[in-house]
DNA sequence: CTGAAAGCGCTTACAG
DNA sequence: CTGAAAGCGCTTACAG
């Protein structure tokens, strides 16, 4: 018999014998209702088989201010196309960012740059599939995006809210931590001098070395290294070259320790230490960023890493995210939220007992 | 100036200097507009950074009984929690199915069982976010989605349309393999024996090895140990028990060769083993199912195992979704396909030379 | 080809 | 404590 008719709220309240007015006030807790009413609407909601239709709740909710139209936020890898899909950090990210969602009730759309024309705004953003999205790229163009609520996670702007590593302090801290393990004269390796990631690194570990008073030039290799972004990399750079002219220095100012800009360039350091007859942690120390836990674990000796804080830093941009959709827009005033990481010790540094 | 006040269809319309019904056929691509119109129209578009509300979009098409097209489809774990999120066959699954999305000029909406209620359908199907879903799960009831375009994983159906992995062949491979290879006495090892995909397999042994008239079912190892689907299983199957009995047996009936219902009780089987002395491949051969790299390869020596096309399996699915959603009504018969995957050879099986 | 208008299923002041 | 009613932003017959 049934005509598979939707069974709206009306017929809920029809049943109840109440006004549809009491039925959404039972539905949605609020306070101040005769017990009797409630019983009686329930027992409706239940007979009748009821559930709410969300996207009517949102239209009629709409008055307020909340701007969450769709449910769903976008989570957007601006410049990286699926191949890098499953790539260990990419994937905190987008974790981190559904986990945010389920808590709130809505959905994830993960968008690729595959489908992206030069200089077009994603196609969730353009379908108005989202309400807001969370964007990932050095390079982003944040403005494209006019109004839309938005969150960048690698790029900072002063015009928009954003959440990034503190790329600068892992350096620092990571240059203090060698310190401390008597080191002195520490070399910083990498391979790619336009990556913004990197050059924060290494300003933090450039300016807590000037306070010691003990920054090298020479200690510094940076290259650039073309890096194809539409692919990701499946060979570990060739680090040959820097390291030998760090070894051909005299014997005085050469390095006990060298930081790499990620554990990529660790792993290719370690396969130009392996030509080079030289041995890790023993005659020289290596720490590296990212913390790729399959990667550190794999090189022996295991490689020490400067955790980035990936899964944090993708949870915090989507709470913002949220607040931003959900909060009066004068409570939303753009910021840029720096998160720190940690280092995990493994066996790749040595102790210099002095 | 901005109060920041949503633009909607309505403000489109009079800048166009239209009515909203023009703007709306524009929008959605009508036949028969003037261009001019159009042209206005997508102008104001642009100049206002309109974006379309699909809650109020799907509510106002909800008068005809036209399917909705929102552009999403849902990929649903209908039994599986999101602290499942990121074991590497679940992953297999999302990924494929993101890839035919993309592919399709479409978004995949991931759902976990964490907020449906007990008997109810994803949220993501209630909120009417999607187009269609391909639901994961053993025990689905898949009547409950109506006449929702519709593919299922892992539960096959005579009513829809279903795509899994054929696991009666996956087992009947695995013993043709081990008997292949000289093995005559060949055990099968299950933890739990509720568990469908387990059955199959075990069916799959079987069948070949009856036809060998070889079946022993002093050799079949199955017992029931209560698995949680709302907690990742984060130790191995304790295989102590049954190894022991095996191992009791006659000198003429214990077996040469285990198979395992999966790499996990491999896992558990190889710790059994270790307690018993017995020495993998040397001794005894085994084989699981599953082929997790990681675990495989992790084991010693590493262990041979029957690689499930989750990928093709999901993306399989979604292309079917996909057919539905695009072709007539009629053109979409069900149907369950079934597909295979193969052997990956590791270092866990021995030639027996006769 | 287009406008005016009804209606989708809900929420929420407002007036008792 | 509750009902009547306006309104959320769209779509879609309907009548030109």
């Amino acid at each position: 018999m049934s005509l598979n008719k939707t069974i709206t709220i009306k017929d809920v309240a029809t049943k109840a014998n109440v006004s549809v007015g009491t039925v959404s006030r039972v539905l949605n807790n609020a306070k101040n209702i005769n017990p009797d009413n409630i019983k009686r609407v329930n027992e409706a909601v239940k007979d009748l088989g009821y559930r709410k239709c969300s996207a009517a709740q949102l239209l009629g909710s709409k008055k307020n201010h909340s701007k969450i139209r769709t449910g769903n936020i976008g989570f957007v890898f601006a410049e990286l196309t699926s191949v890098w899909q499953g790539h260990p950090h990419l994937e905190h990210y987008s974790k981190a960012v559904e986990k945010a969602c389920r808590e709130h009730g809505c959905h994830a759309i993960i968008e690729w740059a595959d489908n992206t024309k030069q200089g077009e705004l994603p196609t969730c953003v353009l379908e108005g599939k989202v309400d807001g999205v969370i964007v990932m790229g050095t390079n982003v163009d944040y403005s494209k995006y006019g109004n839309l609520p938005l969150v960048g996670i690698s790029k900072t702007s002063a015009e928009i809210q954003c959440v990034v590593p503190d790329d600068r302090s892992a350096g620092r801290t990571v240059a203090e931590y060698l310190w401390n393990k008597g080191h002195r004269r520490i070399s910083y390796m990498c391979n790619s001098s336009s990556n913004m990631m990197f050059i924060s690194r290494f300003h933090g570990y450039k300016e807590f070395l000037e306070q010691m008073q003990s920054f090298d030039p020479d200690l510094v290799k940076m290259y650039n290294e073309h890096i194809q972004f539409d692919q990701p990399q499946t060979s570990f750079p060739d680090m040959t070259l820097p390291l030998k002219e760090l070894l051909d220095l005299p014997e005085s100012k050469r390095p006990t320790a060298i930081i790499t800009a990620n554990d990529w360039t660790a792993a290719g350091l370690y396969a130009a230490f392996r030509q080079q007859e030289v041995s890790v942690a023993e005659q020289i120390s290596v720490v590296g960023f990212d913390n790729l836990e399959a990667l550190c674990c794999s090189l022996f000796p295991a490689l020490t890493s400067y955790a980035i804080p990936f899964k944090q830093v993708a949870y915090t941009a989507a709470q913002k995210l949220f607040a931003q959709l959900e909060n009066p827009p004068d409570e939303n005033i753009s910021s840029t939220e720096l998160i720190k990481g940690k280092i995990v010790e493994r066996e790749s540094v040595r102790t210099i007992k002095s």
